[in-house]
DNA sequence: ATTTAACCTACTAAATTAGTCGACTACTCA
DNA sequence: TGAGTAGTCGACTAATTTAGTAGGTTAAAT
């Protein structure tokens, strides 16, 4: 089982669509600003999550990534299993040959957590989170910073060139 | 989170001395034939045990490794944790500095499923595992296999003194 | 004294993570 | 039509961790 960075940050993304769906495409760029994650990071796990089919892209200006279905059908367990391939704390994933062959002597018992997690993380959906007290705080406090920095880096470009207010 | 073989071995190994318990020490050579675990390994995991005083050792011949504490008494957290620093499943170690000094969007979720998975294994003691039917099964397996070993390879070395065979 | 087995340190190969870089494609809008 | 935006793709890399090796030292039993 791991559950490093890449799972959170697949989450994390994903839950930014979720609080930012109804606003047409969200780009990787913005995503990257609001949750400090690196760009190029983002596009492998995107890429993954599309052929997982939890999200949409949409290609050129104005364009970016939706999610596939509504927030209440999209479950944690789902994000991290399509970059991670599997919360599975087993170490033969489940089959039972972990000792040459045969069966070692605690995998009943990772068994047992690897259902105890999965159970967890799929009884939590993206809806679940957005409605989060906690969730909802910090995100306003990322668009606030967002668009902080959206007024300081346009300012100093052009001074006319403003497109997005929010 | 990490949940690898470096957790699953020492849990393994823990059961393999309390299985074993009442016959004396436990040598990590016995321990290591009986769950395929390889001997140099074994020993840096049990130096961890040992600093978390899960074990007692006994040096010299006859000597090996005991449980410190009785089996009810130690629980399956524990032992993850003492070879691999904590089931937790946040980034920050759960301060909340994930975000460049202030918490991530998922933050309490992570801090949710910690919750979740210690609880659950602090709540599986070593007896527990020991009154299993499939752990008991397992271990029968191991200790036939074990004994067969033994009388192969000391039946070899008394007839025409041969240390390298299987 | 010899053997056994814990103890300790340092090293290594392989895997994984977390990224970077550069080129390319699809699309929009002026 | 062409400039610019943003996804797509593949290859490459640094750092970290895991899993395991190797070699020696120390304590105890026979």
């Amino acid at each position: 089982m791991r559950l490093t960075t890449k799972g959170r940050y697949a989450v994390t993304a994903m839950l930014d669509l979720a609080l930012h769906a109804g606003k047409g495409p969200i780009s990787l760029a913005d995503i990257s600003e609001r949750q400090g994650i690196s760009l190029s990071y983002l596009e492998q796990l995107f890429a993954k999550l599309r052929r997982s089919e939890l999200v949409r892209s949409v290609r050129g200006p104005g364009g970016g990534y939706q999610l596939s279905r509504d927030q209440v059908n999209i479950n944690v367990a789902e994000v991290i299993d399509a970059v991670n391939e599997s919360v599975d704390a087993t170490g033969c994933h489940g089959s039972g040959d972990c000792q040459s062959g045969q069966t070692c002597l605690t995998h009943h018992l990772w068994c047992d957590l690897s259902n105890q997690i999965h159970a967890f993380l799929s009884g939590i959906s993206l809806l679940d989170l957005v409605q989060r007290k906690d969730v909802q705080q910090v995100a306003k406090r990322q668009d606030r910073r967002y668009v902080e920095q959206l007024i300081m880096s346009t300012g100093e470009k052009t001074s006319a060139d403003n497109k997005a207010a929010v």
